[in-house]
RNA sequence: GCACCUAUAGCUCAAUUGGAUAGAGUCGCGCACUACGAAUGCGAAGGUUUGGGGUUCGAGUCCCUAUAGGUGCACCA
C-alpha cells in the first residue's frame, strides 16, 4: 500500500531543514477531526531552522506539494499543511492490496530471520489456574501473534513456576496428611488443600517448617525419592492447565520453568564470586544494589539453597546461548517490577551487555468485588469456570436470537471465549481492573461479539452476493466510480490503518492498540452497511461493493486472529 | 518511611508520544426492524482532563508539588 506519510516526507524533505526524510515523517500527523484532511503536517518546529513564522513555511510546503495523483487537495490553514487523498487512488489501493495479500494482510516482514522470545502465562504447579492468570496468558498469546505477524521466529515459553520451597511443603504434607486416589481424582484442588494444611499445622509445629526446607534441599540434590513425587505433582497440574490451553486455543514451544534451571546456578554463583559481586550477609549471599536505589538482590539462602533472582539470571543466560533472541519478553505482573530490575542489573553487572534487549512486559492486578485474590481464603474466580460461563451465555443468546448459526456448540465456544479474550486484551495492560461476571458476559458494544458480528454478516453477503459476484470482486474487477462515498473511504481508512498498528503494537507490546483498531473497522463497516445497500440490482456496482465487504472481511478476520480469537462465518 | 504505577464524561476506557474544537463504549432519556443479520443503528444529554504552580508559539501529555488509590521493599515465587 501507499505509505502516505513516507511520500508527503520525500516532498517536504531539503538540506535546510536539518531533519532527515524518517523524522520528518514522524511529524506527518492525522487530524483529530477528518474534515481538516486526512493528513496534516504542523510546521511550528520549523520555524526556527528557517526563521520563518510558520503559516508562512505552510505556504511555501503547500506550493510544493501538487495536487495530483495521490492528493485531491492540499491547502495552508495557519501553521497546518492539510491534505486531501485522491480518494478513488486510495480506496483501489487499499482495497487491491487486501484482496491481494489475503490471509497476510496486516503482516510485514521486519524481523525476518530474526527470533524474539515471549514468556507467558506460567502458573504455578499445584495452583488453580484462576482470573488473574488470564491477563499474562493472553497478552503474551497475542504478542506472539503479533510478532510472528511482522515476521519474527517467535519461541513461546512457559516458564512454569515448578520449584522452589514450597514443592518441599506440598510434599512434606502428602507424606503427613495425603493418599494417592485423592491426588488423582482432582489434583490441583488436592495438592492445594495438602498445602493449606501445612500452612495451618505449622503454627502449632515450627518444625514442620525445617523438614520442608530439608526435603526441597533433597529435592535440588534430585534424590530419587523427592523427585518422584515432584515430577507426578507437576505431571497432574499440567493435564489440568492443558484444559484450559486447550479452550484458549494456546500452545507452547517449551516448558522449561524454573525448575529447568535449578542445575543451571553454579556458574553464575562462581561469577559472582569471581567478580566480587557476591557478599556475605546475615549467612545469605546477596548483590548489594544500592548505589542504583534498589535493596539487595538475594542470591543464596543461608541453607546455601537459591532463589528466583538466580534462577532468571541462569534463564536469561541459557535463552540467549539458546536461541540468541534479539529480544526476549517476559509478560509478568507488575508485582514484579523491582524482582526483573534487580536481576537485570545483576547481569549488566556481570558484563552481559545483551540484558538491554529482556524487556519486562507489566501489567496491573486483577481483583475481585470482594478484595484481592486469595486461594486460601475462597476469594477465587477461576478461568475454566469464566470460559464455560461465557459459553453458556452464548448458547442463550443464540437461541434466544434464533440465528441462523450451524453449529451451536462450536460457535459458542468461539463467541463465548472469543468475548473473554476480547475483553482482556481491550485495556491497556498496566491497568488494575476489579474482575466482574456483568462485565465479562456482557456482549453489547465494543465488545468482541460485536466484531465477530460484523464479521459475521460480511460473511453473509458474500453467501447472499453468489460465487460468481465474489470471484469478480476477488479478480479485482472493479469499478472504483462506485466507492467514493464517504462511509466507503472511511472504511478504507481503517482498514489500511491496520499494518501500521500491529506493528506499533508490537513496539509497545500493547495488543490493546489492536483490538481498538478493529472495533474502529468493524464501526466504520456497521456505518457502510447502513449508508449504502449492498446486494443491489447494477452487477458492477454490486461487484464493487463487494470488494469492499472482503476487504473488511479479511481485516477484521485477521485482526481478530492476532488477538487469539477466532471469526465465525455465522454467528 | 522509600521506590514504582495509576488518576480524563455517572461508570469502563481512548486521545497518532508536545499540536487544531479532548473522543468512544456503557448507564439513563428519545427514536428506528415491510431491501442485504437489531449481538445493530440514529439523536440529544453528559468535561475546570484530581488540586496548585512551572516550562513554551502550544500541555490531558513534560517538570515541581499536594491529594487519592494500587503495588513492591532479605532468605516465598
Amino acid at each position: 500500500m501507499i505509505d502516505f506519510k513516507n511520500e508527503i516526507a520525500k516532498i517536504i524533505y531539503s538540506d535546510e531543514l536539518g531533519l532527515d526524510i524518517e523524522e520528518i515523517k514522524n511529524m506527518v500527523e492525522v487530524p483529530t477531526d477528518s474534515s481538516m484532511g486526512d493528513y496534516a503536517f504542523p510546521c511550528f518546529r520549523l520555524a526556527k531552522v528557517m526563521r520563518k513564522a510558520p503559516p508562512l513555511i505552510a505556504k511555501s510546503i503547500v506550493l510544493r506539494i501538487s495536487e495530483d495523483e495521490l492528493f485531491s487537495e492540499v491547502k495552508q490553514v495557519n501553521a497546518y499543511v492539510n491534505m486531501f487523498v485522491n480518494k478513488k487512488v486510495f480506496v483501489k489501493d487499499v482495497i487491491e492490496e487486501v484482496i491481494e495479500d489475503g490471509k497476510n494482510f496486516g503482516k510485514s516482514n521486519i524481523g525476518e530471520g530474526k527470533s524474539v522470545i515471549v514468556e507467558y502465562s506460567s502458573p504455578n504447579i499445584a495452583k488453580p489456574f484462576h482470573i488473574g492468570h488470564i491477563r499474562s496468558t493472553v497478552i503474551g498469546n497475542s504478542l506472539y501473534k503479533i510478532y510472528e505477524a511482522i515476521g519474527y521466529n517467535v519461541i513461546r515459553i512457559n516458564h512454569l513456576g515448578d520449584y522452589g520451597t514450597q514443592f518441599g511443603k506440598m510434599i512434606v504434607a502428602y507424606r503427613h496428611w495425603g493418599n494417592e486416589e485423592d491426588v488423582k481424582a482432582s489434583p490441583i484442588q488436592t495438592l492445594l488443600e495438602y498445602y493449606t494444611k501445612f500452612h495451618i499445622e505449622v503454627e502449632s509445629n515450627p518444625k514442620l517448617d525445617d523438614e520442608a526446607r530439608e526435603t526441597f534441599t533433597k529435592l535440588e540434590n534430585r534424590e530419587e525419592e523427592e523427585l518422584k513425587l515432584w515430577k507426578w505433582f507437576r505431571d497432574e497440574s499440567l493435564k489440568e492447565f492443558y484444559r484450559v490451553y486447550k479452550m484458549l486455543d494456546i500452545e507452547f514451544d517449551s516448558l522449561d520453568g524454573e525448575s529447568f534451571y535449578s542445575d543451571r546456578m553454579p556458574r553464575f554463583l562462581k561469577e559472582l564470586k569471581d567478580r566480587g559481586l557476591m557478599v556475605d550477609s546475615q549467612g545469605a549471599q546477596i548483590v548489594d544494589l544500592e548505589e542504583y536505589g534498589m535493596n539487595p538482590a538475594l542470591i543464596t539462602k543461608s541453607d546455601g539453597s537459591t532463589l528466583y533472582v538466580t534462577r532468571d539470571i541462569a534463564a536469561a543466560v541459557y535463552r540467549k546461548e539458546t536461541y540468541d533472541f534479539e529480544k526476549n519478553i517476559y509478560v509478568v505482573a507488575s508485582q514484579q517490577n523491582l524482582h526483573f530490575k534487580q536481576w537485570m542489573k545483576v547481569l549488566e553487572l556481570l558484563g552481559y551487555d545483551w540484558v538491554k534487549d529482556c524487556v519486562h512486559v507489566p501489567f496491573g492486578l486483577v481483583s475481585l468485588e470482594e478484595g484481592t485474590m486469595s486461594t486460601r481464603h475462597g476469594r477465587v474466580v477461576f478461568l475454566e469456570d469464566v470460559l464455560n460461563r461465557a459459553i453458556e451465555k452464548t448458547k442463550d443468546v443464540i437461541k434466544e436470537k434464533d440465528t441462523n448459526a450451524d453449529d451451536i456448540e462450536e460457535t459458542a465456544k468461539m463467541v463465548g471465549i472469543g468475548a473473554v479474550i476480547f475483553q482482556e486484551l481491550s485495556n491497556g495492560r498496566i491497568k488494575d481492573y476489579v474482575f466482574s461476571w456483568d462485565k465479562v458476559l456482557n456482549f453489547d458494544g465494543e465488545t468482541g461479539p460485536y466484531v465477530q458480528y460484523n464479521h459475521a454478516r460480511a460473511a453473509s453477503l458474500m453467501r447472499k452476493a453468489g460465487e460468481e459476484v465474489v470471484n469478480k470482486a476477488e479478480g479485482k474487477e472493479i469499478e472504483y466510480d462506485y466507492l467514493t462515498s464517504e462511509s466507503a473511504y472511511n472504511l478504507a481508512k481503517e482498514i489500511y490503518r491496520l499494518p501500521e498498528v500491529v506493528k506499533e503494537a508490537a513496539y509497545k507490546y500493547e495488543p490493546s492498540i489492536v483490538t481498538r483498531q478493529i472495533v474502529n473497522i468493524a464501526q466504520a463497516f456497521n456505518r457502510f452497511y447502513r449508508d449504502e445497500y449492498i446486494l443491489v440490482d447494477n452487477e458492477k456496482e454490486k461487484i464493487a461493493k463487494m470488494a469492499l465487504v472482503i476487504a473488511s472481511k479479511t481485516a477484521l478476520n485477521n485482526g481478530l486472529g492476532l488477538l487469539g480469537i477466532k471469526a465465525p462465518e455465522k454467528m
